[in-house]
DNA sequence: TTATAAATTCGACATCGTTCAATTTATTCC
DNA sequence: GGAATAAATTGAACGATGTCGAATTTATAA
């Protein structure tokens, strides 16, 4: 067949992200099939290649997916924390919420650091950089909020590593890893380890 | 052919695993093939499948030997450095050349974490499973140390939390992720936390 | 209506994991 | 030593994968 109406290409790629998405949640990246994530969409694997110009592209466009699903789980999450709970309060939340949705989602979650970018050969869209620096935003805004303002290169580089640390806990976890095998907390293990630091930078500041 | 007298159960068990883990090592988890391991050891696919039963055992006993190179790595630059240099100094050690194995062996040690293993329907050998605890116990020993005596359940929680921790950082950085892509030291990073977990039980133990 | 351009398909290819009947080798027994 | 037995090894078969491009079909323009 040729150009058939449809779908506009919008509509199209759209249609194959949410395909390819629903795919991944069930299976797993191990077992996920451009074939059968273009069938479901009703059309053949050569309309990926198509549409995305190769299955890494395609790929990266349904992690991102999972990406801007996760931001909005937060944000939410970070909404439904009243202001009058505390600063602490906040940043339970975000971890516990970061941990919440990795668990509701673990297929697709995992998936995101399945799938290996070799970003020497491959060029990745802006919308789709995006989407993975919306999370780190997140972070940044209510680590600076917690601290109360100071923001600067340090404070980057501490939240980059506390994502590092919390990404740890969680992935250890999911993947059924001997290090945390009888941890039931996980989550209440990454955020004492997130406390203690942001404690620590908290005083240090203030000895200043 | 039949039995051949090449090899013995046991040799031909190593040789299969010896050439599996230098395939990974070049190649890496995804693009690994069992064929090309056995062509490598100068036999077939169907012998990895007599002398290991399936695909994930042979992998296991695969990442089980990048696990053992790893824990003899850690060890020798725990050997490496002069009690005079202080407690402090020997976590430092420890996490430096945590990194420093993945670092020098990103194919190999990625797959450690690639492999996901379904505990539910895969029995793992008992020397898979110790070559896997020993790393543990290698961090515990030296976690005890620095704190002075003091174990128990407690500190057992805690040294598998910073484990997650240094973990975090280490994978985050080697699969070029975003969040560590412009941190120069992740080690660095990494091993500043360890010292702010680590410092705050030290306190916390003393004011009891 | 016809010609042009674009989208879509589908088959071909090499490779993968998995299984198992057939084959080859080593050992045992006479 | 030679035949019978047991064990190890192979390789073909199967369904599935990613990747590519020529052929086909559709929509639009002339």
């Amino acid at each position: 067949m040729g150009r058939r109406s449809d779908h506009t290409p919008d509509e199209l790629r759209e249609l194959l992200i949410a395909c390819g998405h629903e795919l991944m949640a069930e299976r797993g990246f191990a077992k996920f099939s451009a074939r059968e994530a273009a069938r479901r969409a009703g059309y053949s694997v050569g309309t990926i290649y198509n549409v995305f110009g190769g299955l890494d592209a395609y790929l990266i466009a349904v992690n991102s997916r999972t990406f801007r699903e996760w931001s909005a789980w937060l944000e939410a999450a970070l909404a439904a924390t009243p202001d009058a709970a505390g600063s602490d309060a906040r940043i339970a939340a975000l971890v516990r919420a970061y941990f919440a949705f990795a668990d509701a989602n673990r297929n697709a979650w995992m998936a995101i650091y399945d799938h290996r970018i070799d970003r020497g050969n491959t060029v990745i869209a802006r919308q789709d950089e995006l989407a993975r620096e919306a999370l780190t935003g997140i972070v940044d805004r209510e680590v600076v909020r917690w601290s109360g303002g100071g923001n600067g290169e340090s404070t980057r580089r501490l939240v980059r590593s506390l994502i590092a640390t919390v990404h740890g806990h969680c992935a250890l976890w999911l993947s059924g890893s001997y290090a945390l095998l009888r941890e039931e907390d996980p989550a209440g293990q990454a955020l004492a380890r997130v406390f203690e630091s942001l404690a620590a930078h908290r005083a240090q500041a203030g000895s200043r």
